[in-house]
DNA sequence: GCCAACGTTGGC
DNA sequence: GCCAACGTTGGC
């Protein structure tokens, strides 16, 4: 029975990095890693909500602006190691699947059914919520050439 | 390198 | 509690 809860709890994200400072290749290289840097209480809030199994898709900001494959939040929220402040936490992501074909930011702006993505509409946002359809649409852009 | 969008800070 | 000033992010 808790099974089917554990499916419907389940949440999808985006998370973004830039690859010249984290790239999904260092990801896979470390094979885990806690996600810190996170200075904003949106953002915060997000990494809070995160649970165990939850999917990210993993975007590269500044260079490549594309969604290069997923995280799986291994870890959930607790104390960002990096700073004495209470304020910020950090989960535990691994990579989970790298995408064959990459989703570039101007193919999703395309898409009607993702015209609603936090990525989109707010682009400053480095951890983001998206529904279980957009993720979807994403995956299937994915499987494209 | 520019600038729009957004968040934060601090004076009042 | 408002809002101007400032800083940061990230697309272009």
């Amino acid at each position: 029975m808790g099974f089917f809860f554990e499916i419907n709890s389940m949440n999808y994200w985006i998370i973004k990095s830039e690859p010249n400072k984290y790239s999904y290749t260092q990801l896979e290289k470390d094979g885990r890693t806690f996600w810190d840097g996170v200075r904003n209480y949106q953002a915060r809030n997000n990494l809070r909500e995160m649970k165990k199994g939850d999917l990210c898709c993993y975007y590269h900001s500044n260079e490549g602006k594309e969604i290069v494959g997923l995280a799986k939040v291994v870890k959930e929220s607790y104390q960002d190691p990096t700073t004495e402040d209470k304020n910020w936490v950090v989960v535990d992501v691994e990579p989970y699947e790298k995408f064959k074909s990459p989703v570039s930011l101007s193919k999703m702006k395309e898409v009607k059914s993702l015209e609603n993505l936090g990525l989109i509409r707010n682009g400053r946002l480095s951890v983001i919520k998206i529904t279980k359809k957009e993720f979807d649409v994403i995956l299937k852009l994915s499987a494209q050439e």
